[in-house]
DNA sequence: ATGTAATTTGACCATCTTTGACTAATTTTA
DNA sequence: TAAAATTAGTCAAAGATGGTCAAATTACAT
């Protein structure tokens, strides 16, 4: 007697077994469960999170999809995910930035040339805007940068 | 289970193959897939696009056709740098972005994991801001994105 | 029993694809 | 050369997904 949240979780939890991720169609899921289709972004968003270890990405449209993946327990990804959900907080200063960035480096996460891209995506000239607001979206595309670093860890051998 | 036009897209990509250009018929390409012939425009309009790499002309009428062409640079500042001057304009949707960075990585000028990074940092998500702003941050960032580029190629070697 | 948190539902939105009616250009044929 | 045939182009509507948000309901802890 359960609640369809959790069937639907146990669900998604069972297809994907052992792999690093699966793929669901929203419309097909919300059918099989009879529920609302906003029911499944419901279950996405309270057990499939970030902090659960789950990232997703999705299309609309024909043949759409969402697919969620399981971030792997690296080291780096011990490290990456203290960072996203520690020690950036609300606001990140570029100088801030660059020192984590370094120490990115020196633990091999990124190499010099995504330093760079980064820097130059995240610097005070690209990001010409009020200063508060300035580090705030640092901050937010900072971590976003850092969670598909995440992903990458767990995705296919990519050249 | 994918859709047609990446069927289409397929297939028009593994016709052309190594080759620099391929012609196509538009109606007997629909009548391959059964699909309606505009179908093949979207697929060209929606792929097959010059921020990707591909030029096309065509020719109605009695043994007409459509020609698609993958664009060559000389070099690969030289690419860049038309597109910081000329191509990318004041403001950069995030659709158009990704359509770029394809090409880069079929240039090879950038990879995939630094593509990622990109458009992590990039994404609308991280750019949390009105519309507007918004296209306007990402091509000012993505623009001192690739001089960087530029600079880094002429720079030394780094790993 | 009551207040708070979690769940369920539905209306409305955004995006991507497919289809078809109408249009435009070229060549072929009478 | 005019008409017919043969291509391709445009554009908007319909279809197929997924997303968001808030109201309504239910479950739970005190």
């Amino acid at each position: 007697m359960a609640n369809i949240s959790e069937s639907i979780e146990r669900f998604i939890l069972s297809t994907m077994g052992d792999n690093d991720s699966v793929d669901i169609s929203r419309n097909s899921l919300a059918e099989y469960f009879s529920c609302a289709p906003s029911q499944i972004n419901y279950v996405l968003d309270t057990r499939f999170t970030f902090d659960r270890g789950f990232v997703k990405e999705s299309r609309r449209g024909g043949s759409g999809f969402i697919k969620i993946s399981k971030i792997r327990h690296s080291d780096s990804n011990q490290m990456l995910s203290s960072l996203v959900i520690d020690s950036i907080g609300e606001e990140l200063s570029f100088k801030r930035m660059t020192q984590i960035l370094d120490k990115l480096i020196s633990d091999f996460i990124v190499n010099k040339n995504e330093k760079e891209i980064i820097e130059a995506a995240l610097s005070e000239d690209s990001l010409s805007m009020p200063f508060t607001i300035k580090d705030k979206v640092r901050a937010k595309a900072f971590k976003n940068i850092l969670l598909k670093l995440m992903i990458k860890d767990t995705g296919e051998n990519d050249v």
